[in-house]
Parts: structure tokens; C-alpha cells; sequence
DNA sequence: CTATAACTGTGATAATGGTCACAACAGTTT
DNA sequence: AAACTGTTGTGACCATTATCACAGTTATAG
């Protein structure tokens, strides 16, 4: 599929003409990172923006002592790379691609223009902004006042929004990230969230199938956990 | 003094000419509220955008169970309001005046209005809500890695950010919050705060004098704990 | 196909920090 | 100044959950 017709579903273009996208597209770069490898690095300057094609990356952050926080799990159509050129200070977090992933980029130069020649986009990124601060209160919110068990029910809520298929109520997720990803997300221990799936499997939220889980009843579970 | 006046030191309409900004500032209206009184309620429909002129105000989420989580303590030119009418969603968060509070607001038409015909305050309130992601980014990364007492000189920090003054590297804040609106800020208990504020006192770190706080070598304490 | 690495399951242990209970203290009202 | 209300200090207890240790299992590579 061409890069163009992958933009039609990022929600910041979506307003756009097919001529204006065209012209937005003309200018982006593809690129495509392997499983396991860094897309950015904390700290660094931040001079691009990404827009994920295909693929899931994770956004984290490191403690001093090594230990990762995730702070959120991103996958098609989704972008990333904007707040360093928006208040241009440097990378806030650590891009990585836990999947294969193909993605197109933008220069600074090229965003920035975009953002003064389409009101649109900037009003269509304001809101996105607003979504995700929505996203992250709730996270502070979870880690705040939430045992395991619930927080790990939220990040599974998460990772069912942004990569699950829906089938009949229930949940599909392929490919779960690993346990001490999920563990990264919520905030918890590795061992937590092997007791605790094995827990939730008991009561008969969900069921495991090698690297894929379905969670039932999602809208029931939506509710139990958040 | 002027509501004018007051609007050239919010970020937002800093790049304004005088007389835009004369043009914006008469279509706001002036409240004010008591301390302890809520200002915006969770849940309700977002039609309004505030601009604090002085005061101070929390922003809090609420569990079933009613314990609350404070996500930031906005004070003298910061805004709020603004992510229920970007993204029309209901409101995310309760505002509560913690000081007597002056407020201007301005309507969800001319909010949006202005981000039209003032491309430079679209601009602008991307940046503002690039730092605040970058801020709740740390809050997550805060909670998901740091012991009770991190968390709480973290909380002293964003606390002496947001209110306080410097005087030779140190800071004075004056009218501390209740050490019950630390802990729902620091995701710990209010007898831990207790616990852990005599703690910071003992190792020199702050001094306590009533309501008031000085932490000594602000430049110092920024670096033990974050 | 075997070896090796990476991931997951599970018991035992310990510690951080939440909760409860209540005393001390401060600030207000009558 | 006594009574009341809201805030802070502190001890005791114990639950949640992190950590350690290691076995079992699944993926990857040679």
C-alpha cells in the first residue's frame, strides 16, 4: 500500500484533501525497524517526526538503575517524535520497536510547515494531545490508587484498545507482549503478572493460547477493572 | 489590576499584540471562587476555559470509593478547561479552589475562535500541552518506580516548581498544602507524609516553620530525588 | 536436533507502607 | 476560655507485593 493512502487513517490527516496529502507525503521518508531495536534515544534532540505504518513500538522511560517504565504501547496509524519539536526541549522517552515496524518521518522543518499551512492538523493534534493527557491521568490515576490486580486489568485494557480485535464481545490479542512488558505498564513485578493472568484465568475473564490471550466479555471486564 | 494586564503572562497569549490581546480580554468574564469550592466537576459537559489570575487550584480524580488523586496544582496564569472543548469529551478531571481563587473564563466559541484566528495561540497551547504530557510522563515514571519518600520529594518539588519562591537556592513555600493532598499528589498515605517529612527535617534536607516549607539547596534536592 | 537463550511458573521470605487508634496541637466560634 | 473542628504526630499491626531462587517451558540458533 502506498504511503499516501496509510495517511488517509492517521487521525491528524484525516481531514485533509487527497491533494494536500499527497503533497505532505511527497516529502516523508520510509524507514523500517527490526524487532527489539531503539527508534530514539532519551535525551537526545529530538528532529523528526514518525508515523507508524506498520508494526508496534513501545514508549519507555529508564531509571537510573535500569529499570523501564512504559508509558504507553503504539501501533498502526499512530505517530510519535512531536513533543520534542513542539516545546523543543529534548527526547522525553525512549522509543522501541517490540515488533518489526515500518514507519515514514517527517523533518522538523517539514512539521512545523505543516502545522502553519493546516490550521487543521494543529487543531486535529491539539485534540490527540487532549486524548493522550486523558490516557495519562488515568494512568496516574490507576498507579495511585489501584492493588495488581486492578492495574494489571487496566494495562490489559490498554493493550486490547490499541492492538486487540473485537469478535462477538470478546477480545483477541495476538502476539501479548511479554510478561515483564506488561508488568513495565502497570507498574508491578514480573511474577505478579504470571500470578495474577493465572488468577484472572481462574475467574474466567480470560483465556491464554500460547503468545495470544482473549479476554470475554470485554465490556464486562472494561467495568470490573477501570 | 487589568484583566489585560494579567493575560500577557500566560504563555499562551504571549505572542499577542496588545490589542488582540484587548480584543480577547473582552470577551472574558471575571468569578471568583472561595477556597474549597469545586470550580469543574468530573463528568459534567466542558463549555468554559479558565485562566487563573491569582490563587491556587487542585486537580483532582475520584474513586468509587471516594479517595481522591491529586494529578496537578495549578496556580497564578496557568489554564485549565481546555481538553473537554479540544476533544469534546466530558470532563476528565474536578477542579477545586485551594486558595480563594480570581478567575477569567472565556466561552467554548471564542476558546475555539481564537486557536482559528490566532494560529500563534494554537502553537503555543501545543507547546503547553507537550510540557504537561512531559510532566505526567514523570508522574507515571515516579509512581511506577519510586519508594514512598522519592515519590514525596518528587511531590516537593513539582509542589516548589509550581509555588514557591527562591531566595539563594533555596526555596520557601509558603501555605504548604495539607499533608493529605501531598499523599493523594505522591500516591502514598497522609501518616506516611507525616512520617516522611520529619524524615527530609532530620537529614537537613527542608525545615518546617507552621504552614511553611523551606527546602534547602533546591539545586541539591532536585537531584536526590528525581 | 541439540544446545542455548529467553521467557514463564511458583514457593518462600521479607519489607515497605497502608490502616487503625488515639493523642497532641492549632485555629475558630460562641 | 471552653468547646469544637480540622490537622498533625506516632505507635502497633499486618497485608500486599517485591525479591530471590530455581524449575519448567518455549523459542532461536548453530
Amino acid at each position: 500500500m502506498s504511503k499516501a493512502a496509510h495517511l488517509q487513517n492517521v487521525p491528524i490527516f484525516s481531514d485533509l484533501s487527497d491533494s494536500d496529502l499527497k503533497k505532505i507525503s511527497d516529502k516523508m521518508v520510509s524507514r523500517f525497524y527490526e524487532k527489539g531495536k531503539m527508534i530514539l534515544l532519551e535525551q537526545s534532540e529530538g528532529e523528526t517526526f514518525f508515523i507508524i505504518l506498520s508494526g508496534v513500538v513501545k514508549v519507555t522511560r529508564l531509571s537510573d538503575d535500569g529499570r523501564e517504565v512504559i508509558l504507553a504501547i503504539l501501533g498502526e496509524s499512530d505517530f510519535f517524535g512531536e513533543m520534542s519539536l513542539l516545546d523543543g526541549e529534548g527526547r522525553s522517552a525512549n522509543i522501541v520497536a517490540t515488533e518489526n515496524s515500518e514507519v515514514v518521518t517527517l523533518s522538523r522543518r517539514d512539521f512545523l510547515d505543516c502545522l502553519e499551512k493546516y490550521p487543521k492538523i494543529a487543531i486535529a493534534l491539539l485534540e490527540e494531545l487532549a486524548v493522550r493527557l486523558r490516557k495519562s491521568d488515568q494512568h496516574i490515576e490507576s498507579l495511585s490508587l489501584s492493588d495488581s490486580e486492578q492495574r494489571i486489568g487496566v494495562t490489559l485494557i490498554r493493550l486490547a484498545e490499541e492492538l486487540g480485535t473485537i469478535k462477538r464481545g470478546n477480545v483477541l490479542l495476538k502476539a501479548l507482549p511479554y510478561q515483564q512488558d506488561i508488568a513495565n505498564m502497570a507498574g508491578t513485578s514480573r511474577e505478579t503478572v504470571s500470578r495474577t493472568l493465572k488468577l484472572l484465568e481462574t475467574k474466567d475473564f480470560l483465556k491464554r493460547d500460547g503468545r495470544d490471550l482473549i479476554i470475554y466479555n470485554f465490556n464486562l471486564f472494561r467495568q470490573t477493572f477501570s
